[in-house]
DNA sequence: CTTTTTAGTTAAGCGGGCTTAACTTTATGA
DNA sequence: TCATAAAGTTAAGCCCGCTTAACTAAAAAG
């Protein structure tokens, strides 16, 4: 039993990520952004605003190149860069709606493709699949609660 | 119920993207190789050998980059080019072992990941998640391969 | 059997990301 | 209050990926 459930999340990882990660790239490609700064964006979308040392924490390089990715990003009006209110040596990065805007039409692109999954399925199949992902989605968010 | 579904794809998608992508750029980056270098060891691992033009195909880039990653990657031993013999203009990429063992041990990192999650199931939630992801498996593959 | 197309390589040059080093400004602590 | 630490910024310089352009060699087409 364990080993079929282990079997199955491995073949899921493995069509799943390769998948999506080829998408994500493409569409980053699309807008005409780098890697790196098209990951920043999504940092925000997905954790919110933070600071300087957060991105560069986050993404394990120096604070200088933090400091020139978001530099871009603001140019680009991409992000807001804003004192820090209560600390005025940091600053606080936040998606702009042109911003937002560009994540989400990155995120529904992806959504379309499992869009066409589900269509696929039959009413049996959808509620079956429909309890697994959420046990699935319940379970990871409490990990990821607890280990920060 | 299509509701519900679309819900629970949605959601499991954010978190299990974010979390993915972040190991797999970290551990590319462990590895010393550059992002697009990775990919290619990636792809190769994913769809098997293939000539010089599916590279860059796949990736939008020209030829020449290709050709030109490609021989870093044939330098540090990752892969190894050879003439393709039903086409002696083309040539065949493959993964090494050396290149193989990088790619699994990066898998491995990431179905540490999922081990964890499972250790936290119930056995009856476990056979419920097996059972929507062996849908969701299936049918993904099915669509992959349709499309191309 | 020539002509054209296809697969790949090589080199020059641009732009981007990253690092280190030097600096400014604000917070913290002895 | 004075010294030290912390958050960011700026500039110089390196490496890397990518493109274009010019090239070789082999296959396909006429």
């Amino acid at each position: 039993m364990s080993k079929q459930i282990n079997q199955s999340l491995r073949e899921w990882m493995d069509i799943f990520m390769h998948r999506s990660m080829r998408g994500w790239s493409q569409y980053a490609k699309s807008t005409g952004l780098s890697m790196p700064q098209f990951s920043i964006l999504m940092q925000l979308h997905h954790k919110g605003p933070c600071g300087m040392s957060q991105i560069s924490e986050r993404f394990d390089i120096s604070n200088a190149a933090a400091s020139q990715l978001a530099e871009k990003l603001v140019q680009s009006e991409y992000i807001e860069r804003a004192e820090d209110p209560n600390d005025r040596r940091a600053k606080v990065l936040q998606l702009t709606f042109k911003g937002k805007d560009l994540i989400n039409a990155g995120v529904e692109e992806r959504y379309r493709w499992l869009d066409e999954l589900v269509k696929k399925l039959s009413a049996d199949e959808k509620s079956k699949v429909h309890e697994g992902l959420s046990i699935l989605t319940e379970v990871a968010r409490k990990m990821e609660n607890s280990n920060q």
